[in-house]
DNA sequence: ACGCTTACTGTAACCGCTTACATTGTACAA
DNA sequence: TTGTACAATGTAAGCGGTTACAGTAAGCGT
């Protein structure tokens, strides 16, 4: 089926050892830095290893080794920025421990219970990092049972399992911006939600209310929609809102994806930002410089969160202790879309 | 060092044979689908498998069989929204066809002549997909020379090698977009190069200086610049070129990055975006129809890319033959930002 | 009835590493 | 000097699959 290709001409640990005058075993050590190799031995070990361009065979090494030097990342398959600012994170943490990143972005929800294993699990990786609230928690349940370390980037596990999960400060970024909102005179602020179950929305929705809470503003329930952190559903949602009579004088999306597809729905009927009504997103996405207004948004560490996670993954693989949740700091960006707040 | 996760607690093909009543090899054939198997004995191990949750342990099965089951992708460590949606399209490919993606970003130009080897390579994927101009044609010929497959992407392999690439229709969309500003009334047009070597760019500029002809526009040599493919860049170049006296009536950026750092540029000293400089991008980024005025731009299809590498990539890895170069159809996307130019 | 082909299945060697265990050599205390 | 401890290294048994090869049974032409 496949061609072979002449597996016998690959440079493999026999042909190190026999360079440098050792057994295979002093060569993984050196490779491995296990057990004790004497320092002479070591740099023959290494002269062979970098003049044969030696690189050892993943699939043996981890068939032996019982370890794949590889981590796994399930993500939803979206196509913001997000992911890749992300990914590097996770990249910049790994590249110099010997691990390699294996991806899986999930499209529609998926779960184990219906059949079909993940892509990633236990035979594959080292441990995963989750991000996506595609997954259920019975998948989730099932690799933690079997020992699979798990990191949760930006969702909730399972509430009685131990697992360590990476956040922003989401609850008082979403305060901080809404009082910055209402600070610029608007008092009817719409917020969207993300999608269903989705941690982040939730919090962000906490920071929201308590903002207005604190500020005396009665909660409107009419004024809390669905944006489910993507443009087109935020689009929508407002021009719904406005169509059913429902009046705001500023929104805070949810996201700052969520917040362009805003800008569109106002535009289209005939809305100034700021002058009529004031934008405000989270994140601080690539664009929200861009686009015009300039978005006031909720500045979020991505990239940080990307490289704590494989942080802590790769703590957890190697059995060492570690938090349990890390929430990573956020800071409100102002920008033109909140300038001023002119309506009641 | 490492915890030691209960080995033996794991569902084995063993496992499985027993259950089913039949030998490991059977077992084997029906998971691969080679050798043939009775209908009747396929099933009673296929129901062995999923009522023990048997996932075949990916190190064992790439040692055995040779082949890892695995593609990696090399690309530059940027941020863009392209690199998502690019891995999107591969994901499609690959998910229904037992592949998995690993992932390598580099940051920094690198070399095997430097002696550090690839994260990526022969011994932990069964090909490559390459995106990035950071890797030298020396790791290139290399890798192929060890019979390892490979894709370029939106770049040149070594001119003698087989190497099979994707590319979009850059020049021809170029020159469509130039067309479209000269047809607007500019004539003296910016053109902001990609990073030193990048095909994709030269390729542009073999449109932008073909439209410029056609038109019996002279070229300008001094309005040729660099904006690297990025906003920061790009927005220094302009401001630059605005310093050096240099007059213009519409900038063909090279792509949505640098054309975002354009319009950055060109607010600070004053000018407006079309009435003053018309700007046009290429890619038809995310961010491209919510940035104001609305970016003129080329559409790519940079999902379907992604798909068509990893397609390739497949039928390389499975011996079939192969085209040798894919150009991917453009489509010029006319918005705002270069509604009519009236410089001269 | 007999040999031959074909369909199906089992046996066991092997893929290239890691590592438990055995072995050797050397320093040092008694 | 001899026993002990420990550092340095080698030997060889797996890790969990794949697949070449062998074996068995059934179908079929003569």
């Amino acid at each position: 089926m496949s061609v072979k290709r002449s597996p016998n001409q690959r440079v493999k640990i026999n042909d190190v050892a026999r360079q440098a005058g050792v057994s295979t075993a002093t060569v993984s050590r050196v490779i491995n830095g296990t057990g004790t190799v004497s320092e002479n031995t070591a740099k023959k070990v290494n002269q062979a290893i970098s003049s044969l361009k030696f690189v050892a065979h993943g699939s043996a090494r981890g068939l032996a080794g019982s370890k794949t030097h590889t981590i796994g990342l399930v993500l939803p398959g979206l196509t913001t920025f997000f992911f890749t600012t992300l990914i590097q994170g996770i990249n910049d943490c790994i590249y110099n421990r010997d691990y390699s990143l294996l991806m899986y972005s999930v499209n529609t929800p998926a779960s184990m219970i219906s059949g079909k294993p993940l892509p990633l699990g236990e035979h594959n990786t080292d441990g995963l990092i989750v991000f996506t609230d595609f997954l259920d928690d019975y998948s989730i349940q099932y690799m933690h049972d079997q020992d699979l370390p798990i990191v949760m980037l930006h969702s909730s596990p399972p509430v009685d399992l131990n697992i360590p999960k990476i956040m922003f400060e989401n609850e008082e970024g979403a305060c901080d911006i809404v009082n910055h909102l209402i600070k610029m005179g608007n008092k009817k602020i719409v917020y969207l939600r993300g999608p269903e179950g989705n941690e982040d929305s939730r919090q962000r929705e906490l920071g929201y209310r308590r903002a207005l809470t604190a500020n005396n503003i009665e909660i409107d329930e009419t004024l809390i929609g669905r944006g489910n952190f993507a443009s087109g559903r935020a689009e929508d949602e407002i021009i719904d809102m406005l169509q059913r009579g429902i009046k705001f004088d500023a929104i805070f999306a949810g996201n700052d994806d969520a917040a362009a597809g805003v800008y569109r729905a106002l535009r289209k009927q005939g809305f100034l930002i700021p002058e009529d009504i004031a934008v405000a997103g989270f994140d601080d996405d690539y664009m929200a410089q861009y686009i015009s207004p300039a978005l006031t948004t909720v500045k979020a560490p991505v990239q940080e969160s990307g490289f704590e996670a494989a942080r802590i993954l790769l703590d957890l693989i190697d059995g060492k202790p570690t938090v349990n949740e890390v929430r990573l700091q956020t800071e409100l960006v102002i920008r033109e879309s909140t300038k001023r707040g002119n309506h009641v």
